[in-house]
RNA sequence: GCCGCAGUAGCUCAGUGGUAGAGCGCACCCUUGGUAAGGGUGAGGUCGGGAGUUCAAUCCUCCCCUGCGGCACCA
């Protein structure tokens, strides 16, 4: 009296199979060579293990460890147990947690009290390979909650115990044995242990991690883990970490003598010459920009008295993260105290409660390349792209609710004009909704992630949803640049705040000659100039566009009796407005090309006897080999059209 | 902030319970050399800071600072 289910295959065809047959058997029932090579299935596409039942008709397509996704799921994932079976193996006493697949590998988190060391990663990964080659059968079995809470206390897993129990109602329990160990898990996995490559992973890293995130609970020990399908891919995995690091801002800043840190000032960066450079000319492309796009500059004080910021209630909600000045003992017995400003909207509220405002006025995009200061947490700190102190392209836009849409609309457009110009024509958008804790009706609310969202769309971005991590004052667009090393940063972001304007009274005289409040838009393009550069120097490799390179030609000379000449010709190219200096240096030319190219100079003029007598110079480009000799006059025209930024290039320029 | 690891010359790093070494860089000299390293000589270090153990600490112990990898945070 058993039923019968129908399956489709991915071909169309349609079989019958008895209700409760399972995935593996479907398999074996199509070709016996199917069932040896299938690692799991897809079921009404839901990720299918082999031995897992099915019901209800569907369509069912049987993976092998060609179905790369799948594969290196279960690869992943089955080497996330295996560890940690290895772990308890080795070190009985240690509670296990939970081992997610992550991008290019897994993690799992430990409780244990000694902490794993560099040689226990060693220690692991041979038991790993030890476990793998037993081939041992992977089996999985639907349990009652209450006896699975029961097991898991009997064994001493606290952890299990809190995750069955979190388990939602209408799922099963799910319990895997890869041999005689044993974990909880939802599964799918392959079929059995030796499956897995045991020459294709590799133990990473260890590092804390908080049960379940929340920084109030216990710190766990997680180890990571990287793996692939084949020996191959692990080995240009890696190769490629490398090549990543290579290319870290922090290294190359330092390479290229751009800024450095140091500990009289954590998280402030000392920038060079030659890395102020960059700076000094990505602020000079925004500031174009901004005023093309009818932005006002403004400038505000870096300190300022904590009236204001709590009337901005920044005291309340971030005064942790302000850098507070006592000026002197007189105000300090007053109560007075200032502090580094954090951020340059309140600065700008009052700029715009200044005189009275009518809506002829709006909208009103107010921009500053404001200096603030966070008191960042130090673990947060990283190179250039986690600083305490920044410059960031800032502005609100002052404007009517109904011109919220088409401010987010043009905004984007610039945005993604500016980022396309500085190499980067890929980026995330994020939007982020309400939050639990928010200011504001719901009307309000659905207003403006209506606006944000239609605007969004209309721009042509595709984007995905951040629940609930929008600011407390109105939601947010993020723009999300991926450093070197794969972290993401956001650069960009898009604020609406309904809220400030009426902390600070902010108010223009409407159409109707009575005051309304403004909707203030908080908007940034680069973030801060700090870790935009970071972003810029890993993108580039340190290889900058001309127009932004800190070294941009340097004139070398071949013989000493061509310095003259030599040094004539970097005036001439400095007059042009192009960044040139003089290798005048005792050194032959193979050694001073040598030490150019490695530091990354764009161009090199070369100058022996010849370009003096013939007054050209030998030209020399990073990432060619070969050279050119050119009239000094038209290779001074062809680099001072080439050193425009992107925003001032005629049409006809390359 | 939390967990772990690290800090030795300008940089990259070696090293030892008896106050330190290499390569590169730097300075000077020789060399005038044609596109990825010409040769010689020399100067440089409170071994991150403080305390302790010891006859003696750069090395061992503790505290702090900073950095690195994560986690949490990123208004």
């Amino acid at each position: 009296m058993t039923s019968s289910i129908t399956l489709t295959f991915p071909d169309g065809s349609e079989r019958q199979f008895d209700s409760g047959i399972t995935a593996g058997e479907v398999a074996a029932s199509l070709s016996i060579s199917l069932r040896r090579r299938a690692i799991s299935a897809v079921f009404n596409g839901t990720h299918w293990d082999l031995q897992w039942p099915m019901e209800v008709d569907g369509s069912i397509s049987i993976n092998t460890m060609d179905d790369e996704g799948h594969a290196l799921e279960l690869v992943r994932h089955g080497l996330a147990h295996v560890m940690a079976r290895a772990v308890q193996e080795l070190w009985p006493e240690t509670k296990v947690t939970i081992g997610p697949v992550i991008e290019n590998g897994w993690y799992y988190d430990f409780d244990r009290e000694t902490s794993f060391t560099p040689v226990d990663l060693e220690l692991i990964q041979q038991r790993m390979r030890k476990i793998i080659s037993q081939r041992e059968p992977v089996r999985t079995e639907i349990w009652e909650r209450s006896g699975a809470i029961k097991h898991y206390r009997n064994l001493g897993e606290p952890y299990k115990v809190e995750l069955v129990e979190a388990i939602p109602h209408n799922q099963p329990v799910r319990m895997y044995w890869h041999g005689d160990w044993q974990d909880l898990c939802r599964g799918p996995h392959l079929g059995n242990i030796g499956q897995l490559p045991a020459d294709a992973f590799a133990l990473r890293s260890i590092a804390g991690a908080y049960w379940r995130g929340d920084s109030r609970n216990r710190m766990l020990q997680r180890i990571y883990g990287v793996a692939f399908r084949r020996k191959e891919d692990l080995k240009s995995h890696l190769k490629m970490l490398e090549e990543a690091q290579r290319r870290d801002h922090r290294r190359l800043g330092s390479e290229m003598d751009l800024f450095h840190f140091r500990e009289e000032a954590p998280g402030m960066a000392f920038w060079h010459p030659r890395g102020w450079t960059i700076y000094k000319q990505l602020k000079a492309y925004m500031s174009r920009r901004q005023a093309v796009h009818g932005y006002v500059e403004v400038n505000t004080p870096t300190i300022v008295d904590r009236s204001l910021w709590e009337a901005s209630g920044h005291w309340d909600k971030f005064q942790e993260h302000m850098f507070l000045v006592h000026i002197d003992s007189e105000q300090q017995e007053n109560g007075k105290i200032n502090a580094l400003k954090p951020m340059n909207c309140p600065c700008h509220v009052q700029i715009f409660n200044k005189g009275q405002k009518s809506y002829r006025n709006l909208p009103l995009r107010m921009a500053e390349f404001g200096s603030c200061a966070r008191f960042e947490p130090s673990g947060a700190l990283h190179g250039l792209m986690r600083v305490r102190g920044f410059v960031q392209d800032d502005a609100h836009i002052f404007c009517e609710e109904a011109q919220i849409e088409g401010e987010t609309a043009s905004f984007i457009k610039m945005l993604t004009e500016i980022y396309t110009d500085l190499g980067f024509p890929e980026f995330k958008v994020k939007f982020a909704d309400r939050p639990e804790l928010r200011a504001g009706s719901d009307e309000i609310w659905d207003r403006a992630e209506g606006a944000l969202v239609s605007a969004t769309q209309a721009a042509g971005c595709e984007y995905e949803l951040n629940p609930g991590e929008g600011a407390f004052y109105g939601p947010k667009l993020e723009f999300v640049l991926t450093d070197a090393i794969g972290r993401d940063w956001q650069c960009g972001t898009l604020q609406v705040d309904f809220v400030m304007p009426e902390r600070l009274d902010a108010s223009y005289v409407g159409r109707d000659g009575e005051k309304h409040r403004p909707v203030m838009l908080h908007r940034a393009i680069l973030g801060s100039f700090e870790r935009f550069i970071g972003m810029l120097i890993e993108n580039h490799f340190g290889n900058l566009p001309f127009w932004l390179a800190p070294r941009q030609i340097v004139v070398a000379s071949i013989v000493s009796h061509a310095n003259e000449y030599t040094e004539e010709a970097v005036q001439r190219l400095i007059q042009a407005g192009i960044r040139a200096e003089a290798d005048t240096r005792n050194e032959k030319i193979g050694y001073k090309v040598r030490e150019l190219v490695t530091g990354r100079v764009p161009v090199i003029f070369a100058i022996g006897e010849r370009e003096v007598a013939e007054n050209t110079v030998s030209i020399r480009t990073l990432g060619k080999t070969g050279m050119e000799i050119v009239p000094l006059q038209d290779a001074i025209d062809r680099f001072a059209a080439l050193a425009k930024p992107p925003d001032l290039v005629d049409g006809d320029q390359i």
